[in-house]
DNA sequence: CGTGTTTGACCGGCGC
DNA sequence: GCGCCGGTCAAACACG
């Protein structure tokens, strides 16, 4: 769908931008250059292969990345994922624990303790509980979690991107299961989760009310499967060892980030501005050249897209620990 | 026919 | 306790 216009992206100019501020709503958050240690941690704790080490002065780096950044340490997590995810859902914690190891778990309102096995247990089967009509059964309704059991949220990270798709394609397959009117922004939001049905991963898109050019999109939990495909760029081949090896950790292509852990639900903070200018190449929405879930695919044709993005983890439970004193608003 | 999107309703958390 | 709002469900629909 938002495969054709995206041919090219007029938006690949800018090499730094300084926004004066970022308008995230629900997920306001902070940022913090990619370059400070920590983010790394982080986005290693989140599973994400991410690696600052772009290098390039302007923050540019090449489509390739994902396929040589460092797997090694990717794949020590993502086989623990894997096993997370195929594990029952009755072993909880010990899933959970698999990436939030070192998540004191600042447990805040409702957004905290154990995340995947809950959740994901109790409302995962979206498609299964095809039931009959609308309303479940009067016995035990689908998306009703056990009474006293809190909805939990996985470890969230979000990208800002400059870019007049909304939907930017990262290598994954997703379904659309909702989409939502953002308050105090014009823009709707819009929720998807990912096709594999053993994958718990949801991600939230929605558009920066003040500029328009921006993207957020924001990862909930983590793939436990190999990426279906990669971005038209054909770039990642099978046997290229990134479809192949890797575990899905990765988030849009992108060489620098911001990262911005999402704070408590509703809580405001000021924006802190900046923006790396990221130059990647994404694909376009494509179904039909990649299918299963776990087989590596090597996505089909490509076109090239620049964007800059912004990477923003945004558990709610790391925000404490990596928001530099004085960010923070609220 | 399979897969994905749209859309209104519903549910639950949170702030007041 | 109430209302707002974010998030999710699922029927209906669209498309290849």
């Amino acid at each position: 769908m938002d495969d054709d216009k995206d041919n090219r992206d007029p938006v690949s100019k800018t090499e730094f931008t300084t926004q004066s501020t970022w308008p995230l709503d629900s997920d306001s958050a902070y940022f913090f250059s990619s370059h400070d240690v920590r983010d790394n941690t982080l986005l290693t704790e989140f599973g994400w292969n991410f690696h600052p080490d772009g290098s390039r002065p302007d923050g540019f780096s090449e489509l390739d990345p994902i396929g040589t950044r460092d797997m090694s340490d990717l794949t020590a997590t993502s086989s623990q994922l894997v096993a997370d995810c195929l594990r029952p859902a009755d072993s909880s914690s010990s899933s959970t624990a698999a990436f939030r190891s070192s998540d004191p778990a600042p447990v805040v309102g409702s957004a905290s303790t154990n995340p995947s096995v809950s959740s994901t247990s109790s409302e995962d089967p979206p498609e299964k509980s095809t039931g009959s009509g609308g309303k479940p059964p009067p016995e035990i309704p689908s998306k009703v979690k056990k009474k006293g059991q809190k909805r939990i949220r996985q470890p969230r990270f979000a990208f800002m991107t400059k870019s007049e798709v909304d939907h930017l394609e990262d290598g994954y397959r997703w379904r659309k299961y909702g989409q939502k009117a953002v308050k105090n922004s014009p823009f709707p939001r819009s929720y998807y989760r990912c096709t594999n049905s053993k994958c718990t991963v949801k991600k939230r898109v929605e558009r920066s009310s003040e500029d328009p050019t921006i993207v957020i999109t924001t990862y909930e939990g983590q793939h436990c499967h190999h990426t279906v495909a990669f971005p038209r760029g054909g770039v990642i081949a099978p046997e290229s060892g990134f479809a192949g090896h890797q575990l899905a950790q990765l988030p849009p292509v992108s060489s620098h980030f911001m990262y911005y852990p999402a704070i408590q639900p509703r809580e405001r903070v000021s924006p802190v501005n900046f923006t790396r200018t990221t130059s990647h190449q994404l694909a376009s929405p494509r179904r039909d050249d990649d299918d299963d879930d776990d087989q590596a695919a090597g996505g089909g044709s490509s076109h090239s897209l620049d964007r800059q993005t912004t990477a923003v983890p945004t558990d709610e439970g790391l925000l404490g620990d990596i928001v530099p004193p004085g960010m923070r608003n609220r």
